[in-house]
DNA sequence: GTAAACCCTAGAGCATGGTCCAGAGTCAAG
DNA sequence: CTTGACTCTGGACCATGCTCTAGGGTTTAC
């Protein structure tokens, strides 16, 4: 199969194709005596593989590996292994996003909406010269205050 | 205060301040004979506004409208909707965490760890040849199944 | 007076994941 | 034989938020 036959089948752009091969997701694939790139239709189950594991949260770079481990046959520790460490990142995220989300859910509720920006609570807590660098003592702040 | 002083102050680098200064975020600052640039203290203020907008969610172009609406005396209502939007994002965001962390759990929970990767229920599960575009029926399917 | 520490500019480079371009060659249909 | 659709290459470009470099000038302390 063409290059432009793959993209369509697994739904990704042609472009994306080639960059996956320099990235050595794909492998490089058999010529036509005229160059064109002629490829497997297993390559479509592998490009598959990449858009699925990327809509979990994979970098390409890890699902680079989890393709290197699936092709070689390598033990399936590394396999949980890389999932483990990526769902300590999906943890980690959830956990920082959900502190924006109280905090500015807080300011959002004890801003009125009406007038001009003075007296906005969301402008003055931005602009307190407070010595916490962090939005956790915002949080705790504004826990204590309410 | 020399650019200097101002990024220790603010606990930012040098080239950071310069960096928000062509971005807008921060006023051209009047310059010394010799071309240096001369900041007044407020600048410290504005600075620790840019990190805590950040470290909220904000973009660096919507801690420009945040700041454009404080020097300008923009209404309250504005500042709200800017709040509202990042609000929004960020529930998306969540959700969407929350969907691949559901996902990899499962997996992570169905593999042994032990052995070479044939059979290994993350591998398959990605390699699988389904119609599904989504995660989100990846997860009703490992749902049904459990 | 000289050396260290500071500042200036324009522009490149990093990471991420592609996307697009020019200029050229190839292939199939009519 | 020509037209249009397809493919090739290398490299530039997008957004985001910095960070660093080269090649200068300035200021300050000794």
């Amino acid at each position: 199969m063409r290059i432009g036959q793959i993209a369509v089948a697994a739904d990704v752009g042609i472009d994306t194709v080639r960059f996956y091969e320099r990235r050595g997701l794909l492998p490089e694939p058999q010529r036509t005596r005229s160059g064109y790139r002629s490829y497997p239709p297993g390559t479509i189950t592998r490009l598959r593989f990449i858009r699925r594991a990327k809509e979990l949260g994979f970098s390409l770079d890890e699902i680079g590996s989890l393709l290197a481990l699936q092709d070689t046959g390598g033990p399936k520790s590394e396999v949980k292994a890389i999932t483990r460490r990526k769902l300590a990142q999906i943890d980690t995220r959830i956990i920082a996003l959900s502190r924006m989300r109280e905090v500015l859910q807080q300011l959002d509720s004890e801003c009125s909406g009406t007038g001009d920006v003075r007296g906005c609570p969301i402008i003055e807590t931005l602009s307190e010269d407070a010595d916490c660098d962090e939005v956790a003592e915002m949080i705790a702040v504004k826990r204590s205050g309410s």
